[in-house]
DNA sequence: ATTAGCACTTAAGCTTGATGAGTGCTAATT
DNA sequence: AATTAGCACTCATCAAGCTTAAGTGCTAAT
């Protein structure tokens, strides 16, 4: 819960100089790091005003909350708040350069003809372009609808099940069977499968093949029996939390991250991939871009940097979440416009390779 | 240069004395990182000898360049040189503590089905381990043989391919074609492309396939002229850089490589992912475990590290290359035996996934 | 309402000196 | 001849003291 304008008294409504003055402080720090004074602000800033002044209004903004000041001296740095704040009253983000819109939209031109590909692809243009690190979730399987299944009988004992998802999504398992089943026998059993549940999702479809081993014990039909045994092994949740992280040394890198500490927080949160997954996941609810600032962030690793997200999908569904991780004091006005564009484009890119 | 030991030649052949105080002065510096000066080492060092008598000792292998001083006091630590001598000198490695047998045994039981997985859990081993960054290169597809190729039509324009090979790699790539074929048609020309080129390399396919290319160029019949067609989308080489590496992190956290710059020339020497490749590939010439410390190795990136490395494979060939690359202060009497066991295991479980 | 002026605070940079671990050399000891 | 004790010397590290520059809050003048 935040932002909660007309709190009690008009607290959060400052007159524009005020705003001037904060956003002043923001760019400024944005761009050196370093705690900002109020001699600098009054000669950077537009505005003619003394340090004296200056000083009395980041005064106010320090009582409100949005500055601390690191040491008793030493100019002032804006809190999480502050750029909440910032980030909510860019109304309109900046327009992408394009030179950054042609980088983005050359994404999987370059031998991603699988929906796997496209996505490792974004992850590492997302971080090379920030320079902060990337994330990029898997449309989740098992919502996804069944384009097509197939078995292939490699080996005596082995077979490699092969299944395409609605969303383009490829995936192979090799599983190993007692019985000695011809090719011929597994492409009727796969021609049933793909008859039977075509455009059901595979969650569904688990189900009702584990419903269906209830009921038909008896196994009067040997080709029923062998496509749900066989069913079975091929649709068994195997999700491999599908999250593509790039660029974590970016991070570590980044000099707005020195303390050793943070940085080894940061570090263990990355190996927390499920809990990743689970943010991510939850910021499909409502599309567009989404923005996690210090605190907000759940995952107490990361409460030092912002998360910006944005979800890709086709005409029917948010399939998955691209991301980007860096620290508070990233350059907001320039990074949302980028994760937006390269949201646009993956779903661009993945309605065009999707079977629905 | 004192006491020179017969000079000349023997340069390098010290008594079994001086050969204890290197061993101990790298023992110390391996577990503690700190240069190690000749109190200590009089003290920690079984032998009685007195400080002056060390430092005379030291003395002779500064000269002999197995040993510098950071500064002009505070102690000395090994060059690469020493490392080198220490490791040759390692006759037998230690054994391997039952715990981590157990621990590299358990690679792909957990739910490793395809030899991908296999390589991926094997690189987050590694990483694991050893707490340094670990490398795993996927056999080479171009010198593997062909075990089954499938086409499957997923949509009206989309052909899935899919190529097994002996070593039990599967890959799958989408090719788009303008001609509509039937699934019929499809499974007579995987038919085709089974029958005649099973067993043989990619390698030599691709060649037979263009060689055919420029035979056959009427096209007096349909089959053949499509097989040759798909086949050459299906075997173009497309070798997007199949190597997987993990802990990167650990190794700039390692608190062994300090210095801003050499952290960002080794962050710079991951990216040249094909460079590494080819240092890797070399390995697979002579088996066995190798060891490049420091300036041996060719990539400059690496030039404060070692890389150890050991091959996996089946019966019949060298397939890929495991390694580890960690400060050339790592313990190697530890590391080495890991990398080797771990490099056992991963040829026992591929020789028990592939097809011959 | 704004600003100038002033006293106060503090991080960072600099010098200084003490400490301690280490060195090379030489002379004494074994 | 090999080993060791002793000594003068080097140098990183640390703490203490000092200065500087940038910043702050407050009050009184504009």
């Amino acid at each position: 819960m935040r932002g909660g304008k007309k709190k009690g008294t008009s607290e959060d409504l400052f007159d524009q100089r005020t705003q001037q003055v904060l956003q002043g402080i923001i760019d400024n720090f944005i761009s050196t790091s370093e705690p900002v004074g109020s001699r600098t602000l009054s000669k950077t800033l537009g505005l003619s005003l003394s340090p004296a002044t200056i000083r009395n209004i980041m005064s106010d903004l320090s009582d409100q909350g949005y500055l601390t000041q690191v040491h008793t001296s030493g100019g002032r740095i804006p809190t999480d708040k502050a750029y909440r704040f910032f980030v909510d009253s860019l109304v309109v983000a900046d327009k992408l350069p394009e030179q950054l819109q042609k980088n983005i939209e050359e994404i999987s031109y370059q031998g991603a003809s699988a929906v796997q590909d496209l996505l490792i692809n974004t992850s590492h243009l997302l971080a090379g372009l920030t320079k902060f690190a990337s994330l990029v979730t898997a449309p989740k399987t098992s919502l996804s609808r069944l384009q097509h299944i197939e078995f292939i009988k490699i080996s005596g004992d082995r077979i490699l099940v092969i299944l395409v998802t609605k969303s383009g999504l490829i995936k192979n398992r090799v599983v190993e069977c007692q019985d000695q089943l011809s090719q011929e026998f597994l492409n009727s059993v796969s021609g049933f499968l793909n008859e039977k549940f075509k455009d059901h999702s595979l969650l569904e479809i688990r189900k009702q093949i584990l419903d269906s081993m209830v009921e038909d014990k008896d196994r009067y039909n040997e080709l029923l029996a062998q496509a749900i045994r066989l069913g079975k092994k091929a649709f068994e949740l195997d999700q491999p939390v599908e999250l593509f992280i790039e660029g974590q040394t970016n991070l570590l890198m980044n000099q707005r991250l020195h303390e050793e500490e943070s940085k080894n927080s940061l570090i263990s949160a990355f190996e927390q991939k499920s809990a990743i997954m689970e943010i991510l996941d939850q910021t499909m609810e409502n599309q567009g871009t989404r923005i996690f600032i210090g605190l907000e962030n759940e995952l107490s690793g990361l409460q030092e940097c912002s998360l910006i997200t944005a979800c890709y999908g086709n005409k029917h569904n948010m399939l998955g979440t691209i991301g980007v991780i860096g620290p508070t004091s990233m350059d907001y006005r320039r990074i949302i416009p980028v994760v937006d564009y390269t949201a646009k484009i993956v779903s661009l890119r993945i309605t065009s390779q999707s079977y629905d």
